[in-house]
DNA sequence: GTAACGTCCGAAACGGCTTTCGAAGATTTT
DNA sequence: AAAATCTTCGAAAGCCGTTTCGGACGTTAC
């Protein structure tokens, strides 16, 4: 094992080395490599060439002192291991990251302190945006609105409508899966949802429920909330078809409770999806993809709401400013075998 | 929606607006703000007071470009949506923020281009230590001994033995499994990995026959290879038990597998584990603890290794060196209901 | 009383880059 | 040929801190 020497090398080369090198004065090397106009055509060569030569490249903390700003944003996220955490980040580090805009990534790990300490360690290092990634959809306190720089709320919205916020439009989301089970025949369609205190299992309640009615139906029994768990999933199921046996198809609250209920189904001989229909939410792929059969859920696009994030963090930087308010996006339906049988 | 006007306020204090609210000089109140010597007490009460009158908070971007060094690293994903990537995420941004440290999260999706223009940024933007995190551990191409700041490998190792690499002790990890299974009286031991182009399902084979031979005992059976997928669990089992009717437990290379095989011996009317163990890796809660019954699993403590990379990066920091080589960190097994039956 | 220290502060230089602005030189106009 | 106009460059100031180092002043030792 030998030890890995931290050899720093020559120390990278000053923009001070550069103009050295090419005969000219250090505020023409940096108008040259910064493509400003003043600097004849033969000496930005000059520039360019000595420049290549040291394989120089700019240093961003000098650079970021100097135009104070720091072309970074602060990612800041309540809980990392949230499942829906994870694509909105990666969303919004894929579209800044094709700004040239780099992330501070911070969990606070469910802590208001850890939070505000990251806060203000993101704001001395003068990032110039921040994205606030909450594990809910239910509203989260405001950071407040007298920060120096934009922010924006991702999934779970700030609970002021003075801040800017995006989040999936949950209702709408359960508009779609009740829609979808009707388009296909359904009619007698019951309900097992989460944990009722959480919003998103309300909201995607409120909105299934008001597809059945402009659709002249009645929903089949109460809706049974409990946890997000496979657990429940079966568990409720064999409750609701001992009290309603007629149902035809099942929206459950995620697609972790869709699994179970599937997997009871089986177990009880009904046929998915000829008997019932079966619809999650999440569009959690390595769980819709490996049940039998596959499951049709919705996605909340999470990857696009960062990407949304990110694009409002842009526009703020430009314009200065945000069309505060929540904004709710889109859901999208995917279908698999546990809806439409194939034929 | 009211146009949420970006008032960047009073502009944030500097040590110059400290300085003559204080009545001293700027060396003299920043040597006070920093506990340096050579200030009087009262000098030094004055100039706290001003600055927390003034709510000044340093400008870090100064601070570092005088520093020399900036507090944070560059977190370098081949591919953030690996599911193993974000445990080590994890565990790294908490270790490095405990040490006031933060985290340049860049992603590279798998793209070589995109990976060295990540890299250039973070060397560009003068992070401390860069971690690069794989999405699978089969070495992967070093990024070059030359760098000026130290790295470590994460998950994927290096394919250089000059550098520092982290990654799970997937052999010790196939004995742990096959040892438990040993000493809960199994003998008839088969084995169902996912791709055998991943080195991981060679080493945890290879861990698991080789415990099986200290114990005296033969597979059953070749190792089946093909997937990480529940479907796979779900075709090998049937092919396994049609092949080998007398096995007694079965190690699954991964927990979706082992969810599938769980699923077909239920099928097939074997009871877990009292016919038949099962063992699975990753031990991926959500799949672990919603199986019937809960799925015994090896994990292989993803975020500790998360953790021990920030380590790394710490001493290289002080010392300046790293003890470079592969290191192998160890795994746990996580006893569930799969293969000891709660009596 | 002077010499020898100690304590406390601030002028100056520095880190690496950007921007402003005036001046030198080249070019065009009259 | 002189005047007016461009073009091209670099001195200087600025971003916001940190560090060095010498000087002013007060103490203690003789």
């Amino acid at each position: 094992m030998a030890s890995l020497e931290q050899l720093d090398g020559p120390r990278p080369a000053t923009l001070s080395d550069v103009a050295s090198s090419a005969g000219v004065s250090i505020p023409t090397a940096s108008k040259a490599l910064n493509g400003r106009p003043d600097v004849a055509e033969r000496t930005r060569r000059r520039v360019l060439e000595a420049a290549e030569r040291l394989s120089f490249a700019p240093n961003e903390v000098a650079r970021n002192l100097a135009a104070g700003k720091t072309g970074t944003v602060g990612l800041l996220t309540s809980d990392l291991e949230g499942r829906f955490v994870l694509p909105i980040l990666m969303g919004a580090e894929d579209a800044l990251g094709a700004g040239q805009i780099n992330v501070f990534l911070c969990d606070a790990r469910g802590d208001a302190i850890r939070e505000q300490h990251h806060l203000r360690a993101l704001l001395s290092r003068r990032v110039d945006g921040i994205i606030v990634v909450g594990r809910q959809t239910d509203p989260r306190e405001s950071l407040g609105q007298k920060l120096p720089v934009p922010v924006v709320y991702a999934y779970a919205p700030s609970d002021s409508l003075r801040d800017y916020s995006l989040t999936p439009d949950n209702e709408g989301a359960g508009r779609l899966a009740a829609e979808h089970l009707i388009a296909t025949g359904r009619t007698r369609i019951a309900h097992i949802s989460g944990d009722s205190t959480y919003q998103a299992a309300q909201d995607r309640v409120r909105g299934a429920c008001a597809a059945l009615l402009d659709a002249g139906l009645q929903p089949v029994g109460e809706t049974l909330f409990s946890s997000w768990t496979e657990h429940w999933g079966r568990d409720a199921t064999s409750l609701l078809l001992s009290r309603h046996p007629e149902v035809d198809a099942i929206i459950c609250g995620s697609d972790q409770i869709a699994r179970g209920a599937i997997d009871t189904l089986r177990d009880l001989g009904r046929r998915v999806p000829e008997d019932i229909a079966v619809i999650g939410f999440d569009n959690w792929e390595v769980l819709a993809t490996n049940s039998r059969p596959e499951l049709t859920s919705i996605d909340a696009n999470l990857q696009n709401l960062g990407r949304e994030a990110a694009r409002a963090i842009f526009s703020a930087l430009d314009t200065g400013g945000l069309d505060a308010g929540l904004h709710r996006l889109p859901t999208r339906l995917v279908i698999r075998g546990s809806t439409i049988s194939r034929r």
